[in-house]
DNA sequence: ACCGGTCCCTGTTAGC
DNA sequence: TGCTAACAGGGACCGG
């Protein structure tokens, strides 16, 4: 599924291939993928049809594309990749090759005759237009951040692990305030976003931390670990897998082949902890997995109140 | 205000 | 072989 680092990828893609492109038309397959634009899907087209792509930015895993002419504030076309979602910039032949793709749940003409499709089998991804905010970013950012303009829904969402901006001061802070389990609070996106499954896992085995230790009984230093450890290895993943948006085109899902060789215990169930060679443990957690080792992240003593 | 549980959706895989 | 259930999971939403 494409995290943080595919979200990226993506973002990076998009700046190099569809900047100062117009929007000439935009074909709604499925309206449930444009559930969160809530004035419709007509709407949704008539506010992006003759608007110019003029920039791409991105926050966690929302990314948006600035739209020209804006509004007071100005307005943005955002995007949420869900599990499965791809936006695939596609040229000539391929652009009626594709038309048929089951999954094609949206398709952007643009004015040199390319289109960019949103392909999206499980649909958890959407498409809208917002206009921009100013957040201040108190959750995560902290008194002194800039000021950033995002759109309305992204509002809430903290800065993430790769911001410049962040504030790891404040946010260690944040995290040791939250009266809960490390790994409930690494995937809270109102406390930092861009933070899935997989990199919390990750860090937190980097950390030698183990998922339900309570946040406030941590010191600065263990969750500041925590919080490196899943920066590191989502940097990394990004090193590895920056070019497949050039090489693909069909696929900037992660499919890298960056995950089966470098995941410590992320869906390592029984395979050997890379560190210390006891088997990999799977827990249930949150309607999902944890994947520990049991011997470098010991459970807390007391399960939290 | 904060916290935890539930649900949205579809395709693949495991199990009986 | 054919069916059902489990699973993948970010984030909105809701009740306590």
């Amino acid at each position: 599924m494409p995290e943080l680092p595919e979200v990226e990828t993506v973002r990076d893609g998009l700046e190099r291939h569809v900047l100062g492109r117009g929007v000439t038309a935009v074909d709604v397959r499925r309206a449930y993928s444009v559930r969160r634009h809530e004035a419709g899907p007509l709407d949704l087209v008539g506010r992006l049809r003759g608007r110019t792509l003029t920039a791409a930015a991105r926050r966690g895993k929302f990314l948006w594309l600035l739209l020209d002419e804006p509004e007071e504030g100005g307005d943005a076309l955002l995007v949420h990749l869900g599990m499965s979602g791809q936006l695939l910039v596609r040229h000539e032949a391929a652009v009626e090759q594709a038309a048929g793709h089951p999954h094609l749940r949206v398709r952007i003409g643009l004015d040199d005759g390319s289109v960019l499709d949103f392909v999206d089998q499980r649909t958890f991804g959407h498409l809208s237009v917002h206009e921009l905010v100013a957040t201040p970013d108190g959750a995560a950012g902290g008194a002194g951040s800039p000021l950033a303009a995002v759109p309305g829904p992204v509002a809430h969402i903290a800065r993430d692990l790769l911001d410049p901006a962040l504030d790891r001061g404040a946010l260690v802070a944040a995290v040791r305030a939250r009266r809960t389990g490390i790994k409930r609070a690494l995937l809270d996106q109102t406390t930092v976003s861009g933070v899935g499954n997989i990199y919390a896992d990750e860090g937190l085995w980097r950390a030698r931390l183990h998922f339900d230790r309570p946040t406030a009984a941590l010191t600065r230093a263990e969750v500041g670990r925590a919080l490196d450890g899943a920066r590191e290895v989502m940097a990394e993943a990004l090193a590895q897998g920056g070019t497949s948006f050039d090489a693909l085109y069909v696929n900037v899902n992660g499919q890298s082949g960056y995950f089966d060789r470098s995941l410590a215990v992320y869906g390592q169930e029984g395979r050997p902890c890379p560190r210390c060679g006891t088997l990999v443990r799977r827990d249930a957690f949150m309607n999902r997995s944890a994947y520990t080792c049991p011997s470098c992240q010991p459970r807390p003593r007391r399960p939290r109140p």
